[in-house]
DNA sequence: CCGCATCCCCTAAGATACTG
DNA sequence: CAGTATCTTAGGGGATGCGG
């Protein structure tokens, strides 16, 4: 895990406590935690995590649920959390073929999380949206 | 808010309670909580947002803190941040130029749930990396 | 038929140079 | 210093093919 590197900053809970320093983890682009969390921040990955809550679902399913998916990314982004121990992939040799997927218990800890996300965001959906629209009238004020 | 469609199940907090379905949210591309999803889940918002926590950034310490990111993409995420209420940009009329960056209340609510995916991203990094070693491992002896 | 892998094309991100 | 403008590149969408 440590590499040679002087800067040896990655994830310090550390000595510091009362310096608020806005990074308290590694923001390193190689570092571990930013490759996870590119992944797990994943437009998609996010969607079929936060699909594959208690049930499992196929392939066809998942494509169905997810508007605006395209057949290669969803099994690229399966591929990756499967990879990530975050979900099952579950191959049944029937006609015709038959793949379930679903999610680990690592995973299931993980759908909490984003589920936070997706519950903060219908909260506040209304308030971004005047937000928005805020921003572009005063824009549009700008221009003339 | 309302269009036409037949299928109106756009965040339903609703009726259901205890009927546990995948999809409690609307799921359409083109609905607003997916297009806030997709923001807010950004690579680049995600750390944006992680990073302003109760201080204030200027543009390059941004960029020097968020390692990879180019300034045209900064700038953009920024933009997009500030339109959608979540941060602030204070221009300080001095030469050289000074601008302030830092989270809106409403990006205070969800600095808490992007700090949550952060921790969990921290606490398990070694679970991931132990899978992705086994998947890789497995994939290697198929190959042979 | 379903679950992909592969191809090609195009948009959108990255690097660089330049301006108020 | 804090951005925009320009060019290049790589990642994602769409169609096809193919094995099971």
């Amino acid at each position: 895990m440590e590499d040679g590197t002087s800067r040896s900053l990655s994830y310090c809970e550390s000595t510091v406590d009362d310096d608020y320093d806005a990074r308290q983890w590694d923001t390193r682009e190689d570092c571990e935690v930013r490759q996870i969390l590119d992944r797990i921040a994943d437009k998609w990955s996010l969607l079929v995590i936060a699909l594959l809550d208690c049930q499992s679902l196929r392939f066809t399913q998942l494509r169905r649920e997810i508007d605006g998916v395209s057949q290669r990314m969803l099994s690229v982004t399966l591929r990756q959390l499967e990879r990530d121990g975050l979900v099952t992939r579950t191959v049944h040799p029937v006609v015709p073929p038959r793949v379930d997927y679903a999610l680990t218990p690592l995973g299931r800890t993980l759908h909490q999380t984003i589920k936070a996300l997706v519950t903060w965001t219908e909260e506040h959906r209304e308030e971004i949206a005047a937000a928005r629209a805020d921003y572009d009238a005063r824009r549009e004020m700008m221009e003339t």
